[in-house]
DNA sequence: GTAATGTTTTACCAACCGGTCAAATTATCA
DNA sequence: TGATAATTTGACCGGTTGGTAAAACATTAC
């Protein structure tokens, strides 16, 4: 048979969930440095060590390639915000978050850089993912932090803006790596720039949604 | 004469300058959507309303045209921080430094993802700018958050992370602008959430990164 | 006006791109 | 073992890519 794999219904093979874990990992490393389109499949297939026919014999397309990739990755990246807990502390939760994302920032840097890519460039292929399942659980748990902004447990602030604001200093770490190293030097671009950064940014968001004695 | 621009000393003509300018406008448009490798010179002409041949006349490669495009950009963008003063007041710079920042977003979206494509992919074109003139512009202010900090005027924290934050958050406003506006919906995607961010960003840092009486 | 220079276009090229095909090779299992 | 199905490969295709050559056309300087 030469069936391609998406007409196939039935098990997969050792070898087929083998190679295109193989593939997935090229395709990542590939994608999340050039974007779609500055990716070529060549390139993937050189990577993964396979040539490409062969490659083309588990991804029909390189957009099945992207989409797979999509798929996979996606639902592990929102994650931490899906563990945002309503009836916990607000501060330990909040902490906790920029906790969880700056740890992905820096043990998935190439996922994040893959998404980042994505929305970059307008995101023609996840335009759904956005306006579908992201902002549903997005505006679950803007809900949560608006209801404790009403009781009085954090000061009053847009909640969109302050997820928006986790997001993009956390990512920061993974999407702009070559020059956060590059402004820190060669001397403090070790791991510790990451415990260095959570630090700060613990700092800066809680006492930032601290309540004020004196506040307006 | 055919000579190629580059090799031309002379003055430039009314034409030149004419065209170089509607040629960096179009390969802007397209490079900021598409990154480096994903543009092609077709599609930056086509764009621009000349042949290709044509462009190749001004510039001689799409290398020479991403260059002459990072030069022409990445002084303005640099722009907002230099004008960071040490005589001021903490909170005033912080603040206006905030809107500055996010003006350019709202006003510069293109040059923001130029910039944000480029490091991404690993800054290839622009590694020396970033460990040259940019780290030691960001050294310099640090120094001025540093001594803010530490004659008590502003809370203690790292103020190259703080930098960070603020590029970061503003500049997600530019770069990530289709996440933004599919998360926050249809109605709420006017230039009002640049008003909102404003509001949050300037809450966020201002108290944030104020001293505060019972502070560790 | 006309000669020199500057600009634009048409036609083209070699390399690369995403993808196909058929044949060769390897794994599976009765 | 051998038949059958799964995997891999080399050769190839039409379209696109970055870039060139040379001639046609426009502009400027005298």
């Amino acid at each position: 048979m030469v069936l391609p794999r998406a007409a196939r219904t039935q098990r997969r093979t050792r070898i087929q969930e083998e190679k295109e874990e193989l593939i997935l990992e090229a395709a990542l490393d590939v994608f999340a440095t050039h974007g779609f389109r500055g990716s070529t499949i060549d390139q993937i297939a050189e990577v993964a060590g396979m040539s490409k026919p062969n490659l083309l014999y588990y991804f029909r397309t390189k957009e099945a390639m992207h989409r797979a990739l999509i798929d996979r990755v996606l639902d592990n990246w929102l994650d931490p915000l899906r563990e945002f807990d309503a009836e916990g502390s607000p501060v330990t939760e909040i902490r906790s978050y920029i906790r969880r994302k700056l740890e992905m920032a820096r043990d998935f840097p190439r996922e994040s850089r893959l998404f980042a890519n994505e929305i970059l460039q307008g995101a023609p292929h996840i335009e759904d993912e956005l306006k579908g399942p992201l902002k549903s659980l997005v505006d679950e748990k803007a809900e949560v932090i608006r209801s404790w902004a009403k009781s009085g447990k954090i000061a009053k602030c847009d909640p969109y803006h302050l997820i928006f604001a986790i997001w993009s200093t956390t990512q920061h770490y993974a999407d702009f790596d070559v020059q956060v190293r590059g402004v820190l030097g060669e001397e403090h671009s070790g791991e510790g720039r990451f415990e260095d950064a959570a630090r700060f940014l613990e700092q800066l968001f809680v006492s930032g949604l601290e309540i004020r004695n004196g506040g307006a």
